[in-house]
DNA sequence: AATGAATGAGAGTTCATTCAT
DNA sequence: TATGAATGAACTCTCATTCAT
């Protein structure tokens, strides 16, 4: 899906397949926000669409004018947060002037988006249940970016070229993942506020255990040995 | 909770906390038998306490006698599978002479458990939107070994003495769900066919990997540094 | 009504009670055919006015300048095709020299109406159950124009004197009805094919035993007796 | 369908295939009578499972342990009441003493059904469209008997022989249905009251009517003859 | 005269849980 | 100890109708 596709998706009613109007558009819009709060607090099931509409002050029958389902606008939320995690990463990312620069500012970007945005969080874990083929497309959409990222450092030197990229793309999205889950959400309150960010000793912490993954060694002493049992 | 107790705790009912007759304990073997199978197959919601009794060939009613809610016997469920998991991986690990073959076999030993049992599985992931404190539960036994494993090697000088424990325990842990999810679990046909444990170029690349993450390095140039922005 | 109102009603708004201009009048025409296909295609039920603007490629909206309710516009239909019916078999009996001939002509006319727009009688035949008095509308006008023939054929000794023309008609009428629907309607293949009039065999079964009830016998053994149990 | 079968059907649960207890089958009975009244009154689109579960006094999801929906409960109610009326025409024509006595208590045992069941009428003909399949069983059950009967009658010389009796068996039912739904269900106030059978004068003269069709003529002038335009 | 976004009452249906047997 | 009929809150979804544009 190219980004020109991504873009005009937003203008284009999924269920008529009609232009929206500018009306229609915001009508989306609060509809997919409320969404997010909602999926985010509750859950994909105890969700449920009366809890939406009514969190976008928007009447019931309202909704099946832009979703078909519970599950579409689901999909729809998985898609834009999708965007919106990736939009953030890579501004993050912009102008840094080594490798490890911009690995620590991809991760501090993906850490402020999802303790803003706990519903990323949840919403894209959960979506392994409710809809498993948009949660390949977000982590893979996701993990693309980053393996190109180290393939283009690898060939400058400021990641060992011994490192398979695609294993260690996934491995540090894992780490991601897990990261965040522990040290942003667990420690939200029940009130739903929690740290703005990662806790500076965890997140340098983490850009250590990193940096010594992905560093070229000074000697060729690494090469790849052992068997898998 | 001590292993006294998670033995002694089949012996009691949840329900009335009295000790069970060999009858009654042999109904409750069935159910959570039958209920990991449901679980397992279609997932906490999609699963039905009518499916589940059926499964087991036990009267609707009689499933009160045992336990409180569909949500108590699957958080029964949880703690059994992590009890399973930590099993698999310990045995793995039982007389690897150093930490790099530890860690091998431990991750050998969790993807081999994955393997087997992917629908199992499922059911510790699924538990993070059911009962998120089971699923703490289940994450924190599993990251408290490993990280009391890592602080032994570190004073072997076998890992980087700079490295913090916890966060590097963490970030394995990460690692390990998102490759089992990425090149165990979305690699099964729809049959229900998959790979019996990781592939070895993909499990030679992450212990690469991780070797490099955790290996002394031979000079002091790895100390902290740098602002999380 | 008269005729004289039947065919003005068509100039009339039927929701302001004024008169059309002209391109009214062609929106309205175009949601009455629009209607009639719709009905007869899905059935009251189904059918939904936005389908009906829909196929009328009028918005949605636009109805309710020209129909108070759905009802309205059915019942609009059930009048349209209710001069149509009598109108197909008034046609056919024109110029039928005896009773006899224009007894035959008249269900033939009737079946050939119902043969050839099987669905356009389902909008009739439904509106038992949408609109009673719509129907009790449409039968009484076409049996009382039946009667009428019975009592004058009856003045000529054509028809049975001792029989009651009113209850003749009903069950002329109702034998007209089952036969349709039995002998057409059923016939019809799943692809909307059906006989294009009743097969002659069970035509002239029909007309025989009708002809048998009707005809003056020549004693006058068949006065009324007995007794309703 | 035997009648052994028949029988039988009313002991097994329609929805788990099991056979019902004695509470069973009589929560399944109250379900039947309420839906009678129900579909009766206000038809079948207007009929609510609400509406049935309140008149019968039972829960809602009650109903879902007897029937799978909606449709279902009412083909019930179809096969059911074509058995009632069915049977209410056999005993009327029980030990009637010519073929004239036997079709005129057969006529009073249908009449006193449908007075009695303004249900029956309704139902069935809503069935048309609701379950046109039901629909023709019903009437074809009904016709079967009616066509054998007529047969027999013929055999001996009761029944004009040149009749076609299954055209004949079509004809009368056409007409029992047709007079049925003038005279009775038609003088039936707002209340819900309505003659307890059809009036004399009405019955005799459609029993005049019928008579007259059926008897055997002196001469043989009665053959087929014209032609289906 | 024409539009279509918005509405919400009400539909059919599910299922965890209760309780009389 | 075992049962399963009964329950009803809560769900998703439809569609005739309104009204601001």
């Amino acid at each position: 899906m190219s980004v020109q596709n991504e873009q005009t998706a937003l203008n284009v009613s999924s269920v008529t397949g009609r232009p929206l109007t500018k009306r229609g558009e915001a009508t989306r819009r609060r509809l997919l926000e409320a969404a997010e709060h909602v999926f985010a607090d509750q859950g994909y099931h105890e969700a449920s669409i009366v809890k939406i509409t009514e969190r976008a002050g928007i009447g019931l029958g309202t909704f099946y004018l832009y979703f078909d389902s519970k599950q579409t606008i689901f999909e729809s939320l998985v898609v834009d947060l999708n965007q919106r995690v990736r939009h953030s990463m890579a501004e993050a990312m912009t102008g840094a002037a080594s490798r490890l620069e911009a690995e620590r500012a991809g991760f501090a970007g993906f850490f402020h988006f999802t303790a803003r945005h706990p519903a990323l969080y949840r919403v894209v874990r959960e979506a392994e249940f409710v809809s498993p083929d948009m949660l390949k497309l977000h982590y893979t959409r996701i993990v693309e970016g980053y393996e190109a990222g180290l393939r283009r450092a690898q060939q400058q030197d400021e990641v060992d070229r011994t490192l398979d990229p695609e294993i260690a793309a996934w491995a540090l999205m894992g780490m991601g993942e897990l990261i965040g889950m522990r040290y942003l959400l667990w420690e939200r309150t029940a009130d739903g506020d929690g740290p703005a960010t990662l806790p500076d000793e965890a997140f340098d912490a983490l850009m250590h255990f990193i940096d010594n993954a992905l560093s070229p060694r000074e000697h060729g002493q690494n090469s790849k040995e052992g068997e898998n049992s």
